[in-house]
DNA sequence: GTCATAATGTAACATTTGTTACAACGCTTG
DNA sequence: CAAGCGTTGTAACAAATGTTACATTATGAC
């Protein structure tokens, strides 16, 4: 059986499509097929296995005490149902996996998966590569919410951008975006931007910033 | 040449003391000292290989523009640096990498650990578990930072905690843990523990919380 | 039990941010 | 050029949180 969808699936970069169907057929693995609004996996339940959207698409919601529902993220082929907790010390899915159509997903067991990458040097650096991205990228979110104001958070974010130290950084996203990557409202945004060009500490022309007193920035980027 | 303290590392884990000892003298390493003060990795530099402390300790801490630095975390033995985000795509350092005290850190290149990984099934595994859990202790941390509000916060926490459907939860840290987890201060914290009991979603005794409003409190842990 | 210390409760005030609404600007399309 | 739409700037007010300081209540050591 040939699952064409996974060519392109980062977990199989580096390997033709022979290859691919050829490590397919060696292991054990099981197709599943989840109608729409089946649920395919309750928050709190073990994670036993790697489950690879192929066809359809799956969304991961959360549900509180009194059974409300908000959702987190939509999973679409070829990706992977919480690939980067598949190993942790007791492994739980952490919010309820629901079909959002019909959907089929490809299911390899843990050990199996393990067995697969001890197997495939490819495989496991393909893997590695993706939770370890997935961490840097949790800790640099982590690293701007834990700013305690807006001001801070930008002042970071100009600092980490290239060209700061030449004192001139281009932003490379519209406010809204940056607002939410920073987990407040855009208004606050503008306004925290406006009082540092009001306090001379950058001046803003366009989607160009300037730096003018560095030492007044770096004071605002401490926690 | 033994290094003791790698038998108490959690990525040797079900090995015995003679399999470590074999697996290192088996692979390319080196080691290398630093005196208190030197300088192990810079912030932005590329991520070669797995640094493991051996001895002494290690510091990480951030830089920013005006040279000022903060303390992140301390690293000592036999724990490695940055270990979950040597296999990132363009894995550089968060941190600049710094020596408390002479210490001794053990160095394998990336590529080694790979191959060593790809050997051995057990330190693959125990690898795997390291960063897996790391990826979900930033989630969860993440998910508390989104909420908005303390109380929002804080109805989600109880949620989390063994024993919330039952109604009645104990919480398992300080009051001054908890407002460190959330990000905010302690007084806050409080208060807004405070307002909750006196809205009737909850009543708390010593530690022990009981739910009196489960769609009240779970209308809070809206994002 | 007493003492010292940690943990928690509380208050007043300052600061920051959210909310909502609207205006101004810039870019693209016709 | 005009129209439309996304982006940005701004304002007034409400809400939430931080800050600081002190009182009160556990907790454990002696």
């Amino acid at each position: 059986m040939k699952f064409e969808v996974l060519y392109k699936s980062p977990l199989f970069n580096g390997l033709t499509e022979k290859e691919t169907d050829d490590i397919i057929g060696s292991i054990n693995y099981r197709v599943r097929s989840y109608p729409a609004g089946a649920v395919a996996a309750l928050s709190g339940e073990d994670i036993r296995s790697l489950m690879i959207v192929i066809s359809g698409s799956m969304k991961g919601e959360m549900a509180d005490l009194a059974g409300h529902t908000i959702k987190i993220e939509d999973v679409v082929p070829p990706q992977a149902l919480a690939a980067a907790f598949i190993f942790a010390m007791g492994a739980r899915y952490p919010v309820n996996v629901i079909a959002n159509e019909n959907s089929e997903i490809l299911i390899i067991d843990r050990d199996d998966f393990l067995s697969l990458m001890h197997r495939d040097k490819r495989i496991l650096s393909n893997y590695l590569r993706a939770i370890c991205t997935k961490a840097v990228f949790l800790s640099e979110r982590l690293r701007f919410l834990s700013f305690r104001t807006i001001k801070g958070k930008f002042a970071h974010y100009l600092a980490s951008l290239p060209g700061a130290s030449s004192g001139m950084v281009k932003i490379d996203r519209t406010q809204q975006e940056l607002s939410e990557y920073f987990g407040v409202t855009r208004p606050s945004l503008a306004r925290a931007i406006g009082e540092m060009e009001g306090e001379g500490l950058i001046t803003v022309d366009h989607r160009e910033v300037r730096i003018l007193n560095i030492g007044g920035l770096s004071s605002l980027s401490r926690q």
